[in-house]
DNA sequence: AAGACAATGCAACATTGTTGCAAAATTTAT
DNA sequence: ATAAATTTTGCAACAATGTTGCATTGTCTT
């Protein structure tokens, strides 16, 4: 896992520091989205509240990771599908967020329907987020 | 107007205030929706920032307004439809939200497309953000 | 290994949101 | 209409979240 680590963080032209190798490795090894505040608390101490915001948005725009939108307005972040490059995010699925154990996912596999709009509106971007219960608290 | 304003105030059981109804006809005034700050601007020093969270938090309680997700992860607002109550809001339409002047839309004429969910999973509610260019700036 | 460059930590600050409590306003009862 | 009961407001203080400048440290290039 260590060399994907370091080979993703190459690929984005992103120097090897401790703190992106922990934080990327945070967002590997969990399996729903991370808050700030997540990884704040599970990096301890280690590194300052400052670079992780930094980390998180060098994050983003190298489309690395992405933010969710939440029904509660919660910032959010999970990793990309490889299909996100820089500056471009393709994160057109839909976004499951359990109100019992607060994990949010990704739903990859689900495409988002289209969406009709009124003349003279124009869609370039559609986020899909469904609440309700996960398999594990059903 | 006015006397919508305070029928909508009396309906809720609530108690005619100058804040709420200051508030309450920003909201009427407002095509789209509004944020906290927009509301503190809009109604200058004559309201304590406190007072503007309180009063919105309760006409969300009684189902005047709702939150809109915003991709961008701000807190908006927007007048409910008739058919939200206390403590059950019916906010099952699609928000739009404009890149170029920023205006977020409720769509309530497009009803939201269901969304296939894996095994286990159970929809509570389904938000649907659109964003890209509306009519005005298009 | 040294210089160029980028990232980090710290301090300070801005914004956003919350809570307790006394003062003021609104509503209810007389 | 007035007084009592109840709500709401404003203030102060605080907590959480996010941003910026700058010196120090770490990483990368040659």
């Amino acid at each position: 896992m260590l060399y994907s680590i370091i080979e993703t963080l190459k690929r984005n032209q992103l120097s090897i520091t401790d703190s992106r190798k922990k934080i990327l490795e945070l967002f590997l090894k969990s399996k729903g989205a991370l808050a700030h505040a997540d990884i704040e608390h599970q990096s301890g101490t280690e590194f300052d509240r400052v670079t992780i915001y930094r980390t998180l948005q060098t994050f983003v725009e190298k489309g690395i990771i992405h933010t969710i939108p939440t029904a509660d307005n919660s910032v959010r972040y999970a990793l990309c599908k490889d299909a996100c490059s820089e500056g471009h995010h393709h994160d057109d699925h839909v976004h499951f967020m359990c109100d019992d154990c607060g994990t949010t996912y990704c739903l990859d596999n689900i495409t988002i329907p289209a969406v009709n709009l009124p003349n003279g509106f124009t869609a370039l971007q559609t986020d899909v987020v469904v609440s309700g219960k996960c398999a594990k608290c059903n």
